[in-house]
DNA sequence: AGTTGTCAAGCTAGT
DNA sequence: ACTAGCTTGACAACT
């Protein structure tokens, strides 16, 4: 079925989406040739082995964007990698100092073609643990993926997103952990963070309290949410998180994809569901949504949605 | 040149 | 008490 595109808002019970949305894919681009998330191993640290890294992805990473604005993907996840341990004690090295010629240049080209950014720490970034060493370890990376995105010279609109955490056998006192050190996170770092309801412990409904809570925006995890809800049909979860994200923030991003058939539940499929992006997009579609595709042939599958969005 | 075990970091669920 | 899985790539040691 075509779904007929309007510009602007949509009317109440018109078929449409808005066609403002932005569509990406994360970290990797599967045909280019390069990478930009190089990294080593800690045993063979030096200071020449990270700058010569460092400088292949940022290499990298300027040719994925180049060949993103090409295709019309705008919308992209820079990898956790691009400087590899940099929140590490080991790492003393002011390459924020050294690559900021670099790290500039590329964020100009960012602002000047309008592409969205997101990046997104790995799981053992959990603020609301109780051991005092796991947080100090989760800020200094935290503070570390923001120094990328500043260094870059982006907006407050550039997020970084992450999970609220663990459990610990008691989700009121998790949740009510993350809102405390959340509190006391720096400004400049709470201005970037955003919390993304998972598939297993923190579905949208308790990322919305935290949000209550703290003023955080919540990133809408499609996929997640099918895994773990409390029965809200799509359209009226986008909206919900689509309300927590303010002025300054950028209209919601989303991440979106559907299962791998004949994988445990939640694995990512391989390749996208052309047939369900279309329900998607008739369910959540008119709403103002930057979408993330997080399928695992990246670049092709986002290709794929972006043809469906601009011819139905 | 190709293969395979392992990699900074944590939590949960299952044995 | 211990470990696989999360989700995944790619480094690096070994054939």
């Amino acid at each position: 079925m075509r779904i007929p595109r309007t510009p602007g808002p949509c009317a109440p019970g018109i078929l449409c989406y808005n066609i403002s949305m932005k569509i990406g894919y994360p970290c990797i681009n599967r045909g280019i040739g390069c990478t930009a998330n190089h990294t080593f191993r800690l045993a063979s640290y030096s200071e020449e082995r990270l700058m010569s890294t460092v400088s292949e992805n940022l290499a990298c990473l300027k040719s994925i964007l180049e060949y993103n604005l090409e295709k019309g993907l705008l919308f992209f996840r820079i990898s956790s990698d691009i400087v590899p341990f940099a929140s590490h004690p080991v790492c003393r090295f002011d390459w924020a100092g050294h690559f900021k010629k670099d790290f500039k240049n590329i964020g100009s080209f960012i602002k000047k073609h309008k592409m969205r950014i997101s990046m997104h720490p790995d799981q053992f970034v959990l603020i609301n643990s109780p051991r005092e060493d796991v947080v100090e370890r989760s800020i200094a990376e935290l503070e570390y993926h923001r120094t990328v995105l500043e260094t870059m010279e982006l907006p407050r609109s550039a997020k970084i997103q992450i999970h609220v955490g663990g459990v610990y056998g008691d989700k009121p006192s998790a949740i009510n952990r993350f809102a405390e050190r959340y509190a006391k996170l720096s400004a400049p770092l709470r201005k970037r963070l955003v919390i993304e309801n998972d598939d297993r412990l923190f579905s949208l409904k308790d990322c919305l309290e935290v949000h209550k809570m703290t003023g955080i925006p919540v990133l809408f995890d499609a996929f997640h949410h099918e895994c773990l809800n409390n029965g809200e049909p799509l359209t009226k979860a986008v909206l919900s998180a689509a309300k927590t994200w303010k002025k300054g923030d950028g209209c919601l991003m989303m991440d979106y994809s559907s299962q791998e058939k004949g994988k445990r539940a939640g694995n990512h499929t391989r390749s996208i569901d052309t047939r369900k992006f279309r329900k998607f997009l008739k369910e959540a579609g008119s709403t103002e949504i930057d979408v993330m595709l997080e399928i695992k042939d990246k670049e092709k599958s986002a290709l794929k949605a972006l043809k469906i969005i601009k011819n139905g």
